[in-house]
RNA sequence: GGCUAGGUAGCUCAGCUGGUUAGAGCACAUGACUCAUAAUCAUGGGGUCGGGGGUUCGAGUCCCCCCCUCGCCA
């Protein structure tokens, strides 16, 4: 038994995620935690809510809400639809818990301890209205270049010149509207890459399994036009942890937070520490999970991300571990996705494009949805979700491959041979023939779920689903039963058996569909069928069962038009 | 402008270190079956593998140039 440690990037508070979102981290890895566990492993499986930064502020005051009680709102809110797809998180934690100003702050403290942080001192504008420092991209003005006068302080949209905000004319705060600002002294901390570098690329160099598109990334960053870059890790800011050495004050520090992307991977780590104060369990439980000199030497370590997350786990994340001199546990294995765009352009938070989580489940159960975009994952290049494509594959995959097959063998031998399943006759030629393919092709399956192929592994899956028609379709009880009914009794018995592993094996996609066929099969026997043919007589003659409502309806046309037009612009 | 990835049947995509008539699913056509959510199964049509050069006995697969898409960076 393996020990697997897995983390999803953690999404932003500041709303309510898009299907592109969910894709690209939290729900392949739901799908390797699932498989894992079905295959017997020990599993750890931490995301969280990433909480801190001024976003987060500024949504807070547009609400008209305290910072905190607005982010402990929206935990709950994004925690709500996370169960609602199912997400089988061990823990779904918050960046902004008592464990993680504790840990953030001892690393803080650790790298400082080791000599790699440094004191920078620079002017920044800040807003005398607003009582608050602005990031470059919250001022504005007039472009001195070509004149727009929506400039933004880190770049003209207009003509793309880089600008730097003391350049625009007439600048203004996009959060009040003051041009009240000033230039000010301030100080933050910067951690020193530069130092780490050689280390950081050894480490990656190592990483010779990894997707080109991960390391591709990180050596750009490593080594582009000056290379790695030191990083600042505060900011002036009221929401977030205020900045500590340890467990000690830091002089001339007073009133700073550390910058979001700082604390928010400390986060993967901290949120452990949260399941095992969840669980009444002492730091030990975590601690083999993370130190490798505490347990965590034999866990496998699997990070899930969207490519934009991409240089933050390969490097500002892994120096901070680097750097703390600590043996935390290092990512093993980094997938990252590609974005999924939505009907010929691309999901947009702020114009309400696209369909958002909580609309997603509101039209129809988690399976759908779950199915359609694990079976098109965007991993090799940026995917495309249309209605038609949707509707298309969901009714075909779902309703009629997987769902009408669970419906014509229960009803079938229910007709026949009353709610138990049929104890006459002997498997034969077509039988063992099922049962060899049935077993090749899960072989196969396991090995793309392991590698996280995850839409070769969904293809997998249909075809496994498939060859139980093939089979029905060739053995024909129907035909079979008017004229040696033992023959149709074994028949049947052994597609009664196929549902019970589909539903075994079809889990980590489509749980709510699995525990459905499960539950009409009277059986809670969710044993992975690593012997195919003990699993296909695993259900004995005589064991009752009952035929369940259809696993899955179809999307009428009506719908899909519907639907089509309801998403196509503001959310409302 | 630099860099990554991609451009393969109407649609969504597979094609590892170059090697027999380029594959799958959907859609389409025909046939079979009638247990089932008008579901299933079989067969078939359909592609000059973005364009142009080159290396090779042989290239979708390697090299060069160009065009287009997406993202990152500047």
């Amino acid at each position: 038994m393996a020990r697997i440690l897995i983390t999803s990037a953690i999404p932003y508070i500041n709303g309510i995620k898009h299907l592109g979102n969910l894709v690209g981290s939290q729900l392949p890895a739901d799908l390797f935690a699932r498989f894992n566990r079905a295959m017997g492993h020990e599993v750890m499986f931490i995301c969280a809510t990433d909480e801190h930064g001024t976003p987060a502020e500024l949504a807070a005051a547009k609400a008209g809400k305290p910072v905190a009680e607005y982010c402990a709102e929206m935990h709950q809110v994004q925690a709500e639809i996370a169960r609602g797809f199912r997400l089988s998180f061990d823990h779904f934690g918050r960046s902004s818990s008592a464990r993680n100003h504790r840990l953030t702050q001892h690393f803080a403290g650790k790298l400082a301890e080791n000599g790699l942080i440094r004191e920078v001192s620079e002017k920044m504008i800040f807003s005398i209205d607003d009582n608050r420092f602005l990031p470059d991209r919250y001022i504005e003005g007039t472009c001195p270049n070509c004149g727009y006068d929506s400039a933004r302080g880190d770049q003209c949209d207009n003509c793309t010149k880089q600008l730097d905000p003391t350049d625009l004319i007439n600048p203004h705060s996009t959060i009040s509207g003051s041009t009240n600002l000033e230039m000010r002294e301030t100080k933050h901390l910067y951690l020193m890459q530069r130092a780490l570098k050689d280390k950081l690329e050894a480490w990656i160099d190592s990483k010779t399994d990894w997707p080109v598109l991960t390391t591709s990334i990180a050596k750009k960053w490593l080594n582009d036009g000056d290379g790695l870059q030191d990083r600042g890790i505060t900011r002036d800011l009221h929401w977030g942890i205020p900045v500590m050495k340890g467990d000690q004050p830091w002089p001339g520090m007073e009133g700073k937070v550390f910058y979001v992307w700082f604390d928010a991977p400390i986060e993967y780590i901290a949120g452990t520490a949260e399941w095992a104060d969840a669980n009444g369990l002492g730091d030990e439980a975590w601690e083999r999970w993370w130190r490798t000199d505490k347990g965590a030497a034999d866990v496998t370590y699997y990070q899930f991300m969207g490519k934009d997350n991409v240089p933050f786990h390969t490097l500002s994340f892994p120096a901070t571990i680097l750097g703390s001199g600590e043996p935390w546990k290092l990512v093993d294995y980094l997938k990252s996705f590609n974005y999924l765009n939505y009907d010929g352009g691309q999901f947009s938070t702020s114009r309400g494009r696209g369909v958002f989580m909580d609309q997603a489940l509101s039209i129809l159960p988690a399976d759908y949805w779950r199915w359609w975009l694990l079976s098109h994952a965007p991993e090799s290049s940026d995917a495309e979700f249309t209605w038609e494509n949707f509707q298309a594959s969901v009714n075909k995959d779902l309703a009629d491959v997987l769902g009408n097959l669970v419906s014509r063998v229960t009803k079938f031998a229910r007709s026949k041979f009353g709610e138990v399943i049929p104890a006459g006759g002997s498997f034969g030629a077509q039988e063992t023939a099922l049962i060899a393919d049935i077993g090749a092709r899960l072989r196969d399956y396991e090995g793309h779920m392991a590698a996280m192929e995850v839409r070769k592994a969904a293809a997998e899956l249909r075809a496994i689903w498939v060859a139980g028609n093939e089979y029905l379709q060739a053995a024909a009880p129907w035909s079979v039963v008017k004229t040696d009914p033992e023959q149709a009794q074994a028949q049947v018995r052994l597609a009664l058996n196929l549902i019970r592993i589909y539903a075994v094996i079809s889990a980590p996609f489509i749980p709510d569909a699995s525990a459905a066929m499960m539950s009409a099969l009277n059986c809670t026997d969710w044993s992975w069928p690593a012997d195919t043919p003990a699993a296909m007589r695993l259900l004995p003659p005589g064991h009752a069962f009952a035929v369940p409502e259809n696993l899955f309806r179809k999307i009428t046309d009506e719908e899909r038009a519907d639907w089509q037009a309801r998403f196509a612009g503001i959310r409302n």
